[in-house]
Formats: structure tokens, C-alpha cells, sequence
DNA sequence: TGCAAAATAGCACGACCGTTCGTTTTATTT
DNA sequence: AAATAAAACGAACGGTCGTGCTATTTTGCA
């Protein structure tokens, strides 16, 4: 190879491979979205993206690597989405209350993808590797984030003295779970309903009564915090 | 060996065919628990079980086949070790606790195989066919179960009369789904605590003063109720 | 316009897949 | 012991997989 000579003038190179690069990355996703991460095949996203296997091959230099780089996108989207978008709430339990609602929105059903920190946790949770390391990255990131919500919601005097931020979170966390299976796999009706009335369940023993009521879309004022046991 | 002594002469069927079938469908059904469900590939069992790919073949007539063998194998054992077991408990509340305790305990990570009910649900949850449905069917059948031991413990009047079965079932659930995806996942430590908490938590805000204790192992007598909010 | 470098295509490889088929080994029955 | 049925094997086929290699095209810049 004769002198590698990128240093140059140009810092501008490469425009048109990224962009490229970034298509096959947003097929991957919705590929890997519906059958899985470890179902993604580069000959699969090649016909997708109307290239050639080794042509999409090349962006990444195996499909680890692509499968890492849908990871990532996957997690800025996410990030975007349920995160970012949060942060407009006030903090505390509003901001608390809007993380839940996008994360639900996210994962409900009308949204054709899958999630793939879901489908992807119980397809890599015996297959170590650098994909794994990858997604418990990115997993770890937001389940963090939530615990953070929880635990400025507590300070903000959102929620009980005693109330415990861990198991807070967990509890949202199997709610988000519960109404993936329920509404993705079997399909029930309802189940973004259900979710919500657990939400509003662990806030009934845990937020104080100063506590900011939610917001109303149709604004009649506060609606009533009425729990379902 | 000799005398392989099956009583008397008939009850025609099942030789010994039936006897390597089971033996299959056992080392496919650990292996469909570690590498999933769409994972499972003739070859890989058949190395398992020392024999040929075409001899493993023979027993199915299809890959699908040998799937639903596995889903409805996997069925048997969850039915008997999670639902039968807690039948010994008295119905209501008491029964209830049984089936969580057991449900959380084949769950749990300790059991080296994962769980097919939840890692099929995301790789088949865009994929119809048989293997889908006869997956669908064992999980509702379960989800019907515990809806009616939720039924029950209302029945007993161990849980209010105001408590809504179906939103209870559903709780459950993710507690399941978290603690899954916590501890086989993420090998995130007290994900078990946390999940029996989250059911205390439940039974908290649901149960009556009249219901029943939950046992104690280490009999101090009756164990506190304190909720960790 | 010309030209190097980047981007993409084309082709071949070995490995594994599910499945078929003919043969051979093992069980069971007469 | 011979006869027969069941079970397991081994090789092969067509297919897809990921991945190297080598051309060819496209792009960006002088």
C-alpha cells in the first residue's frame, strides 16, 4: 500500500459512504426489529437496500459489526425518543410520568417494530460477545436513567420518604415488559391500558400528596387519582 | 439391560422408538432454552444426542415438528412443576403464593435453561405458523390459571372485593418478565427479592386483614407485612 | 477533464441448514 | 431360527450463510 496519504486537505472525505452506510444501518434495524439480532443477515438487508451482499458487507466488515451498529442506532433513536423528549417535563414526577408514557408508546404495538432491547436480551443472555456488551451497554444506560427519575421524583418531594427507588423502577420496568408480551405476542387488547393502571398503582402507595397531578390532554382540571387494585 | 421385562407381552405400542424420542425432545428442549426456539437446528441435537441428523429427522418428519415437540414437552414440565405443585396449597390466597414462589423459581437464573415461554414470544411474535400457535396456546393456558387462582383468592375473600383479577394477573406477570430479563440478562443481583416484593406490594394494596399469612419457612410465626413503597 | 481513492459489484469458498433416499442395523414377532 | 417391521445411518442435493478476493464503477477533487 503506497503512503497511506489521507492526512491532506480533505477532512470532508467520505460523505457519500456514510450516507449510504446510514441506510443499511436503518434497514438493518427494522430487519432486526421484526426477526431479531440474531436472525439479521447481511444477504437479507442486500435485497432490502437493493446492493450487493458484499457491497453491504463492506460498510462493516462482518456482520457483528452490523449487528452493533443497529444496536447503537437503535439506542440513539431510543434515546431520542423516550429520553430526550422526556427532559421537556419538569423534573420529578412529571418527567417521571412522560418517560413512562413515551417508553409505552414506544413499545406498544402500533408501532409495527419490535424492541430490541427486549427480543434482543433473551436471544444474547447465554451468548457472550462484544453484541451483548453492546446491548447491556445501551440497556443499562436507560434502566439507569429511569432510576434517576425515580430518584429525583423522591426529592423533588414527588414521592414518599421511605418509597424505594430501586424497586420502583423495577416494578415500571415489568410493566413495560408485560404489556410488550401481552400486546406484541399474544395480542390482547388493553394492554396499554393495563400498563398504565400500574403505573398509576405504584404511585397510589408511593407519591405524596403533594404531588403534581398528571396532565390532562382534555383538560377538565386534574382527573381523579382512582387505583384499580 | 436383557430382559427389558415391560410387563407381559402387549399394550402393543411404543417401543423403543417412543423411549429415543423422549430422549430427543429432552436435549432439544435444553438446548431451545439456551439458544432459543428459532435457534434449534436438527444438526446441533443430533450431535447431542449422538446420532444422525437423519435418525433425529425420522422422528418428526420437519423441524417445525420437532419445535412444537419441544413447546408442548416444555408445557408438560412448567404444568407440573409451577401449576400442579401448587395445588397442594389451599385455594385462594395461600394457592397463589404457591404459584408465584414456583413460577419465580423456575424463572429464576439458578435453573441453567432459560424460559421458552418468553424467549419464544419475542422470536415469534411476527412469525405465524404452528409453532406460534401451539406456543400461544400453552401460554394462555397458564395466563388463564393464574387469572382464575386470582379469581379464587377474590372468591376466599382473601382479596378485596374491589380488586380487578385481570390487572392483578397482569402485575404478576411483569414481575416475571423483570426478574427474567434483570437476572439472566443483565445478572443483575436481588432481582428475586425484588420480584417477591413487587408481589407483596400487590397483595398489599389488594389483599384483605382476613387473608391468610404467607407461610414461614423458619416458623417465627406470621411475618410482617411492611411494603416497601 | 483527468485521476486517485472510495464505493460497490461479482464470484468463489467452505460451513451449515433441512430434507430426501437407499441401505444397513437393530428389535420384535412368528 | 427365520421372517418381518422399525429404527438409525450415510451420502447427497439445493439453499443460504458469512467472508475473502478481484474487478469495475462511482465519487470527489486538482
Amino acid at each position: 500500500m503506497s503512503a497511506t496519504a489521507v492526512p491532506a486537505k480533505s477532512l470532508r472525505m467520505a460523505q457519500k459512504g456514510q450516507q449510504t452506510k446510514a441506510v443499511i444501518v436503518d434497514a438493518a434495524l427494522n430487519l432486526a426489529a421484526q426477526i431479531g439480532l440474531a436472525g439479521l443477515s447481511i444477504g437479507a438487508v442486500a435485497e432490502l437496500t437493493r446492493m450487493s451482499k458484499s457491497g453491504v458487507f463492506a460498510h462493516f466488515g462482518s456482520r457483528e459489526e452490523l449487528q452493533i451498529s443497529v444496536v447503537r442506532e437503535y439506542h440513539a433513536r431510543f434515546e431520542q425518543e423516550v429520553f430526550y423528549a422526556a427532559l421537556k417535563a419538569p423534573r420529578g414526577l412529571p418527567r417521571l410520568r412522560a418517560m413512562f408514557a413515551n417508553w409505552m408508546k414506544r413499545t406498544s404495538a402500533e408501532i409495527d417494530s419490535g424492541c430490541i432491547y427486549i427480543s434482543g436480551a433473551s436471544e444474547l443472555d447465554d451468548r457472550p460477545g462484544p453484541v451483548r456488551d453492546a446491548l447491556v451497554e445501551s440497556v443499562s444506560m436507560w434502566q439507569a436513567a429511569v432510576y434517576r427519575a425515580v430518584v429525583q421524583a423522591k426529592a423533588e418531594g414527588h414521592l414518599r420518604a421511605d418509597a424505594d427507588e430501586g424497586q420502583v423502577a423495577f416494578e415500571i420496568h415489568g410493566l413495560i415488559l408485560a404489556l410488550h408480551y401481552e400486546a406484541r405476542f399474544l395480542r390482547v387488547p388493553g394492554s396499554l391500558a393495563r400498563a398504565q393502571q400500574g403505573f398509576d398503582n405504584i404511585l397510589a402507595r408511593s407519591a405524596t400528596p403533594e404531588a403534581p397531578a398528571p396532565e390532562t390532554s382534555r383538560g377538565e382540571g386534574a382527573r381523579r387519582l382512582k387505583p384499580v387494585r
